[in-house]
Parts: C-alpha cells; sequence; structure tokens
DNA sequence: GAGCACTGC
C-alpha cells in the first residue's frame, strides 16, 4: 500500500487503546489482501473498501473516527465517501446510537476553503456561521526555493521552445552543485511529443562544441516497459554528461525522478473526458491547472534550489483554472449513480456532493440503468442492480456478468475470463517498439486472434495462458509481448469475479472449485463458433448501446446516435468490415475510435435490447 | 495505423 495512496484511515471503537497500540493492532484491507486481526484498533482501508461496508453498515456503528488523506486527489470514491460521511455527521446520531463519528481530512494543496464549507451543516451555512464546527489546523511544507521563468511572448511553436530552453539551460547552468546532480525533467503531453522531442534532442546535440557537457536523453510515459522506466531513474553513468527526462504526467503524480534541479513545463496535460451527450470519452491536450503548474514545478526543488522554465506566459499562468476538473465531472456517473442507489440514496440529485455533475449527466446515467436492469420503473435499485454492486466491476460488465449465468447464454467462466483480462489495467498486450520484433510477435500473437474480434481473443489468451504449464508462462508472455504484472492481476481478479459468483449463487461451488496453484494445467481447446456467439450476445446485454452497423461506404455508424466511428488500429479487428460491431470503449483523440471490437450480426442488438 | 496517469468491492 503506497503512501501516497489516499488511503482512508478507520479507527476502530472499544478495547483499551493504549495495550492494543503496543501489541501492534493495526490492520488493513485492500483488495486481494486483508489482514484485520480481532481486536484491531487502526485499520487502513481504500475508499472503495470502505464504501463497500456502508451497503453493510450505512452508519459506519464499528468506527469512532475517519481520516480521509489526500482528499485533494478527489477520486470519484473519495467524493462519494464524503458525502456519505458528511451525511453521518450532520445527520442526527439516531443510526449510530447518539454516538458522534469524528471525521479528519487531509489535503496537501488549494480547495482547503471548498472542502470546510463542503463539511459544514448546511444550518451552519445558513447562519452565516460557515464553518463553525469544522477545526481547520495548517501545516507548512518543505520544499527548497524554485525560481519560476515564464515566457515573455505566447510560444507559437512548443517544440521549437522546448529545445531552445533546455539547451539554454544546459548551455548556461552547472552540471551539479553541493546537492548533486542538476538534471532536467520536460513536462509534455504524450508519447509521440515525447518521441519527436527526443529526435530533434539529439540531433541538436550532434552539433554541440565538444567542450561542451553531453546530454542523454530518457523518455518517460507509462506503456514503456518497466526496464525502460527504470532507466530514466538511474543516475547517468557517462560523466561529463546531462540527463533529460522527457516525461508525461506520469512524472507529476505517480513517480519522482531524482537528481532533477530543472523543470521545463509545456502547460498541458492530455486529459481523458466522458460527454454524456455522446455517451462516449475524449482524450485530448488541455491546459494543466494552477495547482499542476505549482506541483511540477515543485519537482525541481526536491533535492537543493531549483529552476522552472514555464513554455507559456506569465498571463497564461493567471488564466489557468486553480485546480484539476474532479474526476466525478470527467467520468461517467453511471458507477457512482447505481454506488448511491445501492447505498439507500433514492433521490442521487440532492446528494451532497463537493462537486456536482450536470443534472443532463445524471439523467443519462439513470436512463442507461434502467436499460443495464439495475433500476426499475420507480427508478428504485432492482435486486439484479443489488446482485451487480456486488462485482468490483463497472455496471455494464457486472450486467454481462449477470446474463453470462442466466441458462440462456450460460458463458458465465467464459465472462469472467475476458473482463479480468479487460480490467487488469492497461491492455495486457503491450506495444511492440522495434520493427524487428513485431514480426515475430505478430506470428505468436495470430495464433490467438480469433476472427470474432477482441474479446474472444482475451479469451484464447486467458485459455492458453492457464493451461501453460507454470514454467513456461514467462516464455509465453515474453513472446507475444504480454504484460506479466497485468496478466498476474487479471488472474486474481479472475478468481475474485469467480469466489463473487459462487457468493450471489451464480454459480456452484462444484462449478469452479477454488483452484490450487497450477492445477489448471489442461489440455487446451479453443471455444466453439457457438459458444463463442453465446459469449458475444452476453456482452450484448451490457452493451447493445455501443454497436454500430457497417454502411454503404464501407464505414461503421453507431446504433445510438448515427456517429461515424473507425475501428481503432490496435483491435484486431482493424480493418476488416463485418455487418455490424460492438465495442466495449469510445473515445475520440485524432478521430472517433472503437476499441475492444467484436464483429456481431445486425440483428442481435434488437435482440439483447428485448427483455 | 495509434496509445495522459492512477485505482477498485
Amino acid at each position: 500500500m503506497g503512501k501516497d495512496g489516499g488511503d482512508e484511515e478507520v479507527i476502530e471503537e472499544n478495547g483499551n487503546e493504549r495495550k492494543d497500540q503496543e501489541k501492534g493492532l493495526v490492520g488493513y484491507s485492500v483488495r486481494f489482501d486483508h489482514r484485520v486481526p480481532p481486536g484491531t484498533k487502526i485499520k487502513y482501508v481504500t475508499e472503495g473498501m470502505l464504501l463497500q461496508e456502508l451497503l453493510r453498515d450505512p452508519h459506519l456503528r464499528q468506527y469512532s473516527a475517519i481520516i480521509v488523506d489526500e482528499i485533494h486527489e478527489r477520486s470519484v470514491d473519495v467524493d462519494l465517501l464524503s458525502g456519505f460521511l458528511k451525511q453521518i455527521v450532520t445527520g442526527d446520531k439516531v443510526g449510530r446510537g447518539g454516538i458522534p463519528l469524528k471525521v479528519v481530512v487531509m489535503s496537501a494543496t488549494a480547495q482547503v476553503e471548498h472542502i470546510k464549507k463542503f463539511f459544514s451543516s448546511d444550518d451552519s451555512l445558513k447562519n452565516g456561521t460557515s464553518g463553525e464546527e469544522v477545526e481547520y489546523l495548517q501545516i507548512e511544507g518543505r520544499q527548497f526555493p524554485v525560481e519560476v521563468i515564464h515566457e515573455p511572448k505566447p510560444v507559437a511553436d512548443i517544440q521549437e521552445a522546448l529545445i531552445k530552453t533546455v539547451f539554454k539551460i544546459h548551455t548556461q547552468e552547472p552540471l551539479s552543485d553541493k546537492h548533486g546532480k542538476k538534471d532536467i525533467l520536460c513536462f509534455l503531453t504524450g508519447q509521440e511529443e515525447i518521441e519527436a522531442a527526443q529526435r530533434l534532442i539529439e540531433e541538436f546535440a550532434e552539433t554541440l562544441d565538444p567542450k561542451v557537457p553531453k546530454v542523454k536523453v530518457f523518455p518517460l510515459f507509462g506503456q514503456l516497459s518497466m526496464e525502460a522506466q527504470h532507466e530514466a531513474f538511474q543516475p547517468i553513468k557517462h560523466p561529463f554528461t546531462r540527463k533529460i527526462v522527457l516525461a508525461t504526467n506520469i512524472a507529476e503524480t505517480s513517480v519522482t525522478v531524482p537528481g532533477v534541479r530543472y523543470v521545463v513545463d509545456c502547460g498541458k496535460a492530455k486529459v481523458k473526458q466522458y460527454r454524456p451527450r455522446l455517451g462516449m470519452e475524449s482524450l485530448l491536450a488541455k491546459p494543466i491547472s494552477k495547482s499542476s503548474a505549482i506541483q511540477r514545478t515543485g519537482r525541481a526543488g526536491r533535492e537543493g534550489p531549483g529552476k522552472c522554465f514555464r513554455l507559456y506566459t506569465a498571463d497564461t499562468f493567471a488564466t489557468l483554472q486553480k485546480t484539476d476538473l474532479p474526476e466525478i465531472l470527467r467520468t461517467d456517473v453511471l458507477g457512482a449513480v447505481l454506488t448511491m442507489k445501492a447505498r439507500g440514496i433514492d433521490d442521487v440529485l440532492s446528494f451532497p456532493l463537493m462537486d456536482r455533475p450536470e443534472i443532463e449527466a445524471v439523467e443519462n446515467a439513470l436512463v442507461h440503468l434502467h436499460v443495464l436492469g439495475a433500476l426499475g420503473d420507480d427508478g428504485r435499485i432492482t435486486d439484479m442492480g443489488r446482485k451487480m454492486v456486488m462485482f468490483p466491476v463497472t455496471a455494464p460488465y457486472a450486467r454481462v456478468l449477470l446474463a453470462a449465468a442466466d441458462q440462456k447464454y450460460d458463458c458465465l467462466l467464459e465472462a469472467i475470463d475476458i473482463i479480468a483480462c479487460i480490467t487488469a489495467g492497461d491492455d495486457i498486450f503491450m506495444q511492440v517498439r522495434s520493427e524487428e520484433d513485431k514480426e515475430s510477435v505478430d506470428v505468436y500473437r495470430k495464433e490467438l486472434q480469433r476472427r470474432e474480434g477482441d474479446l474472444i481473443t482475451y479469451l484464447n489468451t486467458m485459455q492458453r495462458f492457464v493451461s501453460t504449464p507454470s514454467s513456461d508462462r514467462a516464455t509465453f508472455c515474453k513472446q507475444r509481448r504480454i504484460n506479466v504484472r497485468n496478466m498476474r492481476q487479471a488472474l486474481n481478479i479472475r478468481k475474485q469475479l469467480r469466489s463473487l459468483s459462487v457468493k450471489t449463487k451464480m454459480l456452484l461451488q462444484d462449478d469452479a472449485p477454488p483452484p490450487p496453484p497450477d492445477s489448471e494445467v489442461t489440455t487446451y481447446q479453443p471455444v466453439s463458433p457457438e459458444t463463442a456467439e453465446r459469449i458475444l450476445k452476453a456482452f450484448l446485454k451490457g452493451f447493445a448501446m455501443k454497436t454500430a452497423i457497417l454502411a454503404p461506404d464501407s464505414s461503421y455508424v453507431t446504433a445510438h446516435g448515427k456517429h461515424v466511428v473507425a475501428i481503432h488500429p490496435s483491435s484486431s479487428m482493424h480493418g476488416v468490415k463485418r455487418e455490424a460491431i460492438m465495442f466495449l470503449e469510445h473515445v475520440y483523440t485524432q478521430k472517433n475510435y472503437a476499441k475492444k471490437v467484436s464483429a456481431i450480426q445486425a440483428g442481435w442488438i434488437a435482440e439483447a435490447l428485448a427483455v
């Protein structure tokens, strides 16, 4: 569990505090890992875990105090949790037998007033005594000073400005000082921009006077292999050389590059945003917030005094939003609405939230949940909805699992394998960088691919993987450039979904005995086309809205919304023309892309929408 | 012919 993971510390009641503390009675509960010995006084949990506990214990009677750390990160879960905590704190204490709940929230930046106001009772707001019952304590952070340098005029070409700034730093600033190395960290928006900048910097470096120190460039973004990412963290071995790291936002939030004393900030980041009106997401470069710019600046001052060069003007900085949009305003609120409904919130529009999504977004989610069968005509959660919230997957996937468990489709284990692969993080199939590798990897991957499309390909991959003896699994992954970490995660999720299926009586214990390690090594038998059809029909129960029909002009037109959609190049269906497709993801980047694509028959769509 | 970053009951 990362110390900056935004986890809550939950303090449990009863027992002798002092003595128990000395016994070290601290427990934790995170996904796949729980250690809560009897008599535990302090429990570390994830937000998702506590939300799950709220299903059973709506007043959190088990707890006397809750500490929410890193609340400024503003995940959907922390926002929902804050709403429930506010209701408990400001409501009557009847549900808790009159015992109040203490809530401590901890935040690193901005938003203090916003958060303070939110946790104040509505009565105190009316009386104009806002924040009266919310106590506030500030602790100064410690950092070396960082000088901020803005561009005097807006720059026309970001790459050009980057090169100019990088080499100005490189030729005018020392390689190291008493605090250590003085390397450069540049924040860019994505892989393409980073690779272009790397080429330009390396080209320009060739022209440098031999008396000037050398430079070595390290790209750093999430899709890079662990080894390649690791390289960017190592101190440079060659003498007389400066390290230049070109990174995405990964270096702002997830990792800390040591040795950095100069930051170059392009002022933008790619942001995923859900468009409720279009029922799709976009992934586009947008101006960052002030707090994000300040966070980037701080990366220059961790080891000694530093400098931050912003490739935008001071005026532009002044126009930036104070903070980033919280996740709840950037994602489909389908899950959030179902979470509320399952915890007894009938009127989701009046549920207290630090930031409220547009009414239209909530209404779309309600309609979608109704289509999925999670909500009845009266807007209340159905038995099916209650079953759906038991599963740690989004509502459409949960709906697929329920359909797959139905006799009509009878493919629960297969659906679990596919969903485990898809929800295990980034795509289990890593991108292949060199052309050479691509050829051999493609040969192996082709064997896994099926003409039904990506979903059955994932199933094939999982089935092949588990029927491979464990001593050969590393090779299996390496040959196909399968991300081993994600594959391991997929196995964990598979196990969890199977056991939840047993718990919810969707699966008989006998059908899927919890397998001891390596016991699943069996002969591999690919699914029949008939089974594949049943699987795809089960997925349509969750994704009938995400379908497209091949138009006479050979483009795919979405059934819902009538937009032209292209099959993403990462899909095994890329370039393939079939009667109709179902896709699990719909993202606008360069254009409207369908991802995780399967071939279906047009007639199946109406069939899936019928009850 | 293309991929910001995390996390989860």
